[in-house]
DNA sequence: ACGCGGAACGAGAATCGTTTTCATTCCCGG
DNA sequence: CCGGGAATGAAAACGATTCTCGTTCCGCGT
């Protein structure tokens, strides 16, 4: 998706909640959106210096409230975040066990609408209504070999 | 697996890296036999009043180097435990948005095994040596519906 | 049996990523 | 141009997890 056709979405997101798109919660989509993979809030911070922590908290938080932002939990120490996937394409992570570095990765379609279907499948077996799924690969990325 | 066949099974990951399965371990490892699904330290504790928060921290963690016990971050703000999968059988979970609790579930074999050879291509791809895969539904469970 | 030495323990203090507070600044609607 | 609620930034508070440290336990050699 366009750069501009993310702004617009997102803001498009937040006015749809009575918020606004400030200056601040723009930079923050920047900068997730020129980052090949979720990122931290330190990440965020060292790549937009006019930032400040609290208000990156709690942009995000609504970020993700509203739907443009997805919060990713690795393992290692920090969350991290990334463009909701409307807003990017329907991937899923290599999670480096080693420096806790995360980049994305896709599957084919055949594998995933099969995945999908069994998917379905599973949960209603369960009593389950599944509105999302995560799907990660763990291990050690070319650098940290 | 048998209760005594884990009980065994755990003893010897421990001997082998020249720790002790103590009382307080043995504990621990019950309660997660006991559960299923993954659990949080305070689930533990409350399940044996006997146990003391710090020692099953230290000793989860200690569980979890010798490869008796996988923890599991969900994106509420609890750790959750488990017995490692070569102790139980291979599985996914369902984590339910609402109360944050987790149960398991599987995929039948040969949807794994497409899984498994798709994972590999994926990871080669990227100059990535892939060791585990995560693999979850996001929903709400049939007690918060 | 006994005693030694290191492992494990328990309670509480410390850590640190994250959340909240609160006073200030900004921005939209009238 | 003003008023009021939203957003901001700095700093304090929070809380799950980790560390500290004195005590207890356990395996082993004597």
């Amino acid at each position: 998706m366009a750069e501009a056709d993310v702004n617009e979405e997102v803001a498009a997101l937040l006015r749809r909640a009575d918020q606004r798109y400030t200056t601040g919660r723009r930079r923050v989509v920047d900068v997730l959106e020129n980052s090949g993979g979720p990122i931290t809030i330190t990440q965020i911070l060292a790549a937009d210096g006019s930032l400040s922590q609290s208000s990156v908290y709690r942009n995000l938080t609504i970020l993700e409230e509203v739907g443009a932002v997805t919060r990713i939990v690795t393992g290692d120490d920090f969350t991290r975040y990334e463009l909701a996937e409307h807003l990017t394409e329907h991937h899923h992570h290599l999670i480096c066990s080693d420096c806790g570095e995360v980049t994305d990765f896709s599957l084919d379609d055949s594998t995933e609408s099969m995945l999908d279907s069994a998917f379905h499948q599973a949960a209603q077996a369960n009593g389950f209504t599944a509105t999302a799924h995560r799907l990660d690969l763990f291990g050690t990325c070319g650098n940290c070999a």
